[in-house]
DNA sequence: GCCTTTTATGAGATTGAGTCTCAAAATCAA
DNA sequence: TTGATTTTGAGACTCAATCTCATAAAAGGC
């Protein structure tokens, strides 16, 4: 048994969840993707050979890797956009409460400047970034 | 006339588009947004007043206001959700390069640390941050 | 094996943010 | 005022993601 089958049993078992054929397919089909993958290509890859898997249960499957620790999604974003003016407005970076959807705001400064250094040394022309912090407020955390 | 108005008829002017109405209501509705606004939301403030503008243009107008170097929506990543696995993978930042689309990996200790004090300073929990840096690498960059 | 209870599944319907279509309306320069 | 050109509103459409529910598979006791 390879090490991710093994955390991904450890944890299905930890939560009272069963080790079963689709969700084994899942699996080996996810770590055969050595890049970035979209669910919609990972149905199609796992449909060549198992016509009978359905797209719901990848996408019920999916939260469940990501929950074990296995994957991620590093580009993940909100469910809809957001927008702000930034005229007369100093750039800053977003803590985004994933409870209550609160949206704090902090000086974005430093990050840029590492963000400047961390580009020079693999010369990189930075053109924008992307951050998004995702977390949960202090007035959640009290909850 | 306010600043903004004029940094929005000067780029509408600019690119031979007109100052509409709907254009005028847009932009006024969307600086009474001293918020994080999402479209819906603005939507319905507008429809109080103005019954007659509609959705559409509402997204039509937005990407002017952006492009007018108005707005941003500082949280868009991409249109659907991507994964990578972790598993035995260390945590890295992407370099994506938008000419070639090449990603270069880099490390993310001292982004995490800065985040971390970053976060601290505001009673908040990070559970998960996404970066996206685009811009152009070496090789498309000595083209 | 068999029965029972619980959990998981497949197929397809549904959701919802965002986009597109197109006939009608507004704009503006001549 | 005219007429070419741009913009609009309404609603149809897209498509990733979620939900529903009847059926199927799993696990434990026997
Ligand atoms: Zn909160
Ligand atoms: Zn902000
Ligand atoms: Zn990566
Ligand atoms: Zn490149």
């Amino acid at each position: 048994m390879k090490s991710y089958e093994k955390v991904f049993v450890d944890f299905l078992k930890r939560n009272n969840l069963k080790l079963t054929h689709p969700r084994s397919i899942i699996l080996q089909a996810v770590f055969r993707n050595h890049d970035h993958f979209d669910i919609e290509t990972l149905y199609d890859q796992i449909r060549v050979e198992h016509k009978n898997v359905s797209r719901a249960t990848i996408y019920r499957t999916i939260p469940l890797l990501v929950e074990a620790g296995l994957i991620k999604n590093p580009l993940r974003q909100e469910s809809k956009d957001r927008y702000e003016y930034i005229y007369g407005h100093r750039d800053h970076l977003h803590l985004v409460c994933s409870k209550c959807s609160k949206i704090i705001e902090a000086g974005s400064k430093q990050i840029e400047k590492l963000l400047a250094e961390i580009a020079q040394k693999h010369d990189f022309r930075i053109e924008e970034y992307n951050l998004v912090v995702s977390g949960i407020c202090k007035k959640c955390l009290n909850k």
